[in-house]
Order: C-alpha cells, then sequence, then structure tokens
DNA sequence: ACCTGAACACCGTTCAAGT
DNA sequence: ACCTGAACACCGTTCAAGT
C-alpha cells in the first residue's frame, strides 16, 4: 500500500510537481487526513464538489494550510485515485485455465471499486497510474495474461486495452451518479432515447431507427460484460493468428 | 450538418437546458460565430482556455452576451462537438466484403479529426450525441456493421463499444496535446516510463519487469491499431458462437 | 430582441506573517 | 516546520439597465 521504497516515478511535463513532506509532524493536518476529507467530499458530494476549499473545509482549516501536506489539487486527485486502486482486490493465483475468467473478474472489481466513489473514474481517466497500487494491478493483470498463453507482445497491448476500456466504462458510470440522478431517472432517460431514435426520419436513418430497441437495451453490467467478452475472444484470436 | 427537422432530443436530466435562438437577427454575434470562436480557441489554446470569458473576448464583447444565443457553457461545448463530429467523413458505401476494414477507416477518421481539435475529445466522451452530424456516424456504422453479418443484438452493442474505444483513445491522445507537450518530450517520457518499469523490485513486480519493453512499445496509432483489430476480431468471434 | 457593465458567489494558488 | 488570513487573478452566470 506505500509507495516509498519503489524507484521515483516518471512525471510526464505536463503534470504539476510531486515533492511534499514525507513525514509531517502529525500535529492535525496530514497528507493522509487530507485524503481522506477529499476521498469523503468525493464519495457523497461528487468530484465537482472537490475543491481545496471544501476540503479543507472538512478539516476545520483554510485552503492554504493544505499546501503544506499536498503540492497541488492535482497531486491530491493522484493520491486519490493510487487510495481507490488500492481497494481493488486481485485476489487468486493465475491461472492457465481460467485466465479469461480472472480477467473478467478483475475487471468488475475494478468498476466497481470505482462505482462506490462517486464519478472519481472520471479524474483517474488518461492517467497513468505508476503508484504502488496501481503496479500491483498491473503486474497481477500480466502474470494472468501471460499464464492464459498470450503472448508478450500482445500482453503488453491488453494491458493497456483492458485497464482503458474499464475505466472508460467506469467514467461513464460516474456521469449518471454525478448529475444526482436516480435509477428510475435514468432508465426514464434511456426509454426517451429509445422513442427518439425510433421516431427519427426512416429515409436519412433507417438503420437507426430499426435498431432503437438493439441500441438502447441491456442494462450498464450486460453492456460491460459484453465488452469485455468481445476482447478476451479478439485477443485469443489476435493471438492464434500471431502464432 | 442542420439537425432542425429532427425531432427534439431527449436529455439527460443532469445537463443543462436547450432552449436559445433559431435564428438570431445576425446583428454580430450569433450561435454559429460563437462556436466559430470557441473552436478557434480550443484549436490553440485547448479545452482549458475555452472560457466564456475568452470566447466573448474573441468576439470583441463581453461573456454576458454570450447568453442571448447559447444557454451555458455546458451546451456550448455540445454544439462544439456535434460540430467536429460533423467534420468526420463517412464515405463509402457498406460494403459486406469489406466491413473490418470500413470500421476501421471510420474510427482513423474519427480520431484523426478529434486530434485536429486539440483536446476537445475530453469534452466529447461520455456524452451521448443526439445531434444530426452524430446520428450520421451512427446511422453509417450500423449500416456496416449488419452489412458484414453482425446480427441485430451483437451490433446494438459494437455502435457503442466502438465509438468508446475511439473516443477513449482520442481522449488520450489529447491530454499529451493538452500540455503542450511536443512530440519529443512525448517520447522521452515513454522512455522514462520504459527505465522505472526495468528499475521496479523484481521480487515483487517480476511480470512488470520482464514487459518493461512490451508495456511502453510502439507509437499511438500502432496501439489504436491493434485495439481496433482485437475489437473486430472479438466481434466476429462473439458473432459465430451466437448463430 | 439583443447587448452590456457590474456584480455575485465561487475557484486554485501565493505569500507575508505568525508560531 | 507548519499553519494562517488576506489577497491575486481568475471562473460561470445573473440581472438591471440600456438600445
Amino acid at each position: 500500500v506505500s509507495s516509498e521504497d519503489l524507484p521515483a516515478a516518471p512525471r510526464f511535463p505536463a503534470r504539476a510537481g510531486a515533492g511534499t513532506r514525507r513525514k509531517p509532524r502529525q500535529r492535525t493536518l496530514s497528507q493522509a487526513a487530507i485524503v481522506d476529507a477529499a476521498l469523503g467530499i468525493v464519495d457523497h458530494d461528487g468530484l465537482d464538489a472537490l475543491t481545496m476549499r471544501t476540503v479543507a473545509h472538512a478539516l476545520g482549516t483554510g485552503p492554504a494550510s493544505l499546501y503544506a501536506h499536498v503540492a497541488s489539487k492535482e497531486q491530491l486527485i493522484e493520491l486519490l485515485v493510487e487510495r481507490v486502486i488500492g481497494e481493488v482486490e486481485f485476489g487468486c493465483a493465475p491461472d492457465p485455465e481460467r485466465w479469461a475468467e480472472q480477467v473478467k473478474e478483475a475487471a468488475n472489481n475494478m468498476r466497481r471499486v470505482f462505482a462506490s466513489h462517486g464519478d472519481l473514474a472520471r479524474a483517474s481517466f488518461g492517467r497513468i497510474p505508476v503508484g504502488a497500487n496501481a503496479l500491483r494491478g498491473a503486474e497481477w493483470m500480466i502474470a494472468v495474461l501471460r499464464a492464459g498463453g498470450l503472448s508478450d507482445q500482445v500482453t503488453g497491448l491488453a494491458v493497456d486495452l483492458i485497464a482503458l476500456y474499464t475505466m472508460a466504462v467506469a467514467y461513464e458510470d460516474g456521469l449518471a451518479v454525478a448529475g444526482g440522478n436516480t435509477v428510475e431517472e435514468i432508465v426514464a432517460f434511456i426509454g426517451r432515447l429509445r422513442k427518439y431514435y425510433a421516431s427519427l426520419p426512416t429515409d436519412r436513418f433507417p438503420n437507426v431507427v430499426a435498431l432503437a430497441g438493439e441500441l438502447t437495451a441491456g442494462d450498464e453490467n450486460t453492456r460491460f460484460e459484453f465488452g469485455l467478452e468481445v476482447l478476451i475472444r479478439g485477443l485469443e484470436a489476435v493471438s492464434r493468428q500471431e502464432g
């Protein structure tokens, strides 16, 4: 869970700076306490409510005080994402016979954990995670894919692909949550979307009209599972063709 | 290109309101002029530079003036995305023999068009596009997939999946651009990332260390093409198994 | 009907000043 | 070394007032 014994991670030039205190004197404020407070705000009120001011307020202080423990809001979000990735379970040992099931299970865990933290996935997306928790996930995923018989080359590409897909779906999950919509409201919206597709002019959009039902069918889990299945079957096919 | 003859699109509750003028008196300001100015800002300085104030400044007025033609910044971005999707070419007629190539070509066009507009893909991601241009793309994609022999059910899921993947990659493309990084800086970053992976403790991350090269291999185009290939092979496999 | 200046209620971050 | 109040340079949006 701690990353202090890892070599220094490379930073993308655009991202903000690193260096904050290693061990704050733990008077009242600390990096851990700030991350805790920030996570609570994201969980309750979503990413848009996450503000240096709201975090500070939750800790009974002012926004300027946070900068002794956190370099920037950017870095705070980075810490938040690392913390949440640490909640994802990568349990069982790689089993060559069950690699597809194991990949699906891990992806589902990932999605579920992020779903339990509001729309944090939105902040996570596009970030190359280099913390200990993210590396643990990558390590496990690579082990599973290699055990499953994928070549090193395919594995190197597949890890990113699976993570990209999973986080992209988690991102979309979060959008509905962020709007504060209930399940009923979302279902109602999908219903309106289906009616809209069905009501389009048939001469210009014959296929959209014909597939209005299919385009809006399936709940989020079904659609996510479908995508995972497609990815895994595709990786199998690409692997076969390769060898 | 115009969507005025379409039925009213359903709106997700969270999104902001719709109704602005249909035909502004075209004195100096107009919705089209505002979208033009906004696109210019995104192209030159990125999405973070897009501000009601910067747009207004580019038009020689104040931010309050924009609200006569645009309901909110949210809606301005929606218009922006619709405009850009309109630049994507969906050329040739669906050819059953070449459906895979056609899907790849369209996805590449999509990615290229968004790449030419800074990091706008970030704003587009997760949005369910309901404008005429987006529908034209969906119509074409559905036609190609059906022509390729996919079932209606698989097609309904596949359209989303392909769009999700393409926009997710476009999103990531944009992140590097938004930081103002040159190609050299990005290459240098990938190099550092590879060294970082290779330098990790072998006992905890044997697979990450072993695949340091593969994890960071291939340029963005190669990786994108790989994902497309996996998706298409997977769709073929899922279709076969279904029938 | 359109446009505007001014204001409201916010942001992230800095910095001199405190302890 | 840590914490703070106040300030800086911004946001999106509203609204009364103009034409």
